[in-house]
DNA sequence: GCCATTTATCTTGACGTCAAGATACGTGGT
DNA sequence: ACCACGTATCTTGACGTCAAGATAAATGGC
């Protein structure tokens, strides 16, 4: 009797007619996802960087040297809108972690580079994030974390 | 190989040392949820509602009859902070849907209440919500959603 | 009864996000 | 060569959210 559980005994008792087992998975999914987006953000600030920004270092370190994407690849990685990539980038050329150089072949595009320090923040973080990750999913044995991520590549695949 | 496999094969290629089952499994979680909350949104965006506005009508109603809750009571339904709720209530407070009421017990609180304009708004929501929510899940046996929600349930139950 | 503490709600200031539109440049058909 | 259209990025204004602190009232130990 999770709080979950508590919320569709409310609806049982006030709208017997609704079936709400959808509604069980998807408020599981949400609460669940708050939770470790906490935790998650928690390990990363320790590392004095926000999820969004981890997110934008991480996608350039694992793009491979020499570490540089348009705005636009950035963008179609990472499903946030163009508005919110403008300012993420903004936050991260006054922190000195990325670059904003010039496309020589292109000049309505620039290139998002990541500097020394971005590469070492970010190298400094992963690991750390990804110990991070590893505890938040010990609970589970290998079966049912293969079981898992089964079903969410399916529930995903619906919409990518 | 969906996105998530394409951001697990960059790590491979450039960080082999590092483990990303865990990566994966909450990565597909992420994208995930910000993909059915928009499903969800663009339902209730229909119903002139937003969803956190949808939040805190659903929460008065699933209460039952008198259909008020302080703001006290909503805070621990809902995961947000104190402000948040502050700011939820004033809109729906302008949009004539709740209403505060004084309570005579205690002056530090009040009530918050659906009005009758708020009881009709969520009523009519919380059906085509539900249909909305069963939609989305429709690509699932009856197997897979229990096992599915079995999980989350183990899941969920680490931090609640 | 008094006052320190706790409880309940609201306020403030700062972020991160988005939709819509603006700006600037590239491209291809004629 | 021109120009209409497409593409890439940035700007603007509005929201929703949070952490931290302010305000006001209730409570409990003395």
């Amino acid at each position: 009797m999770d709080r979950v559980d508590k919320i569709l005994a409310q609806w049982k008792r006030e709208r017997p007619d609704l079936d709400t087992e959808a509604m069980g998975i998807m408020g599981r999914l949400k609460r669940l996802t708050t939770h470790l987006a906490r935790e998650v953000d928690q390990v990363l600030q320790q590392q004095g960087l926000s999820s969004s920004s981890f997110d934008v270092l991480a996608t350039l370190r694992r793009s491979g040297a020499p570490y540089r994407l348009s705005p636009g690849d950035l963008l179609s990685m990472t499903m946030v809108s163009s508005g919110t990539m403008t300012n993420r980038i903004d936050q991260l050329e006054k922190a000195g972690l990325v670059e904003r150089v010039l496309n020589p072949d292109d000049r309505r595009s620039v290139l998002i580079a990541l500097t020394k320090a971005g590469f070492a923040a970010v190298e400094s973080a992963v690991g750390l994030h990804v110990a991070n990750q590893q505890r938040l999913t010990q609970g589970f044995s290998a079966e049912e974390k293969a079981q898992l991520d089964a079903l969410l590549r399916k529930f995903l695949a619906t919409f990518e």
